[in-house]
DNA sequence: GCCAACGTTGGC
DNA sequence: GCCAACGTTGGC
């Protein structure tokens, strides 16, 4: 059976904190992507993506922020168990495993780009981008949905 | 380090 | 339910 519904995102992480790096030591170059805490973000998390689905891999808050790779999406959305850890700087005391409020999924480094494509070079296309979020005004969404030609097309910028 | 933009909190 | 105060994000 084929999957018509397939989905492409973009995840955030900051690289002192999380990079690609750090994803590319992993076992198997897999990893929770936990930590999200944000309700639409969650949301996304937990009701959208897929396993299968794509995502760009993107430094943010760092000195050349931009999409440096792609990973795949290898177990949807579950509890994020840092959530329940009191040592955790995750931590959530609302958050139960019985009833658990943020959510997680797990990824596999697929592709590492030559180059950051930078924000800066995203942004210079934006005429080719209308309603990316990522360029949304004041965005600040750490985990948001790519439209199929947005994904094409930032694909074909990174690999040049 | 600055600061605009945004989300969350909590008093009322 | 409003909204001011506050904390966080993240580009620059």
């Amino acid at each position: 059976m084929s999957r018509s519904t397939r989905r492409y995102w973009l995840l955030k992480s900051e690289p002192t904190t999380f990079g690609i790096d750090d994803l590319a030591a992993c076992p198997d170059q897999t990893t929770h992507w936990d930590g999200v805490r944000n309700y639409q973000a969650r949301n996304f998390l937990r009701d959208r993506m897929q396993g299968g689905d794509q995502a760009f891999f993107y430094h943010s808050n760092c000195k050349e922020p931009g999409i440096v790779g792609t990973v795949e999406i290898v177990r949807a959305g579950y509890p994020d168990h840092t959530a329940f850890d009191p040592d955790s700087s995750y931590y959530d005391p609302k958050s139960t495993p019985e009833n658990p409020r943020w959510f997680m999924v797990d990824v596999r480094l697929t592709e590492r780009f030559p180059h950051t494509l930078t924000l800066a070079e995203i942004k210079r296309h934006g005429d080719r981008l209308e309603g990316l979020a990522l360029l949304r005004r004041g965005n600040r969404l750490s985990v948001m949905p790519v439209a199929p030609a947005h994904w094409r097309f930032l694909l074909e910028l990174a690999r040049r």
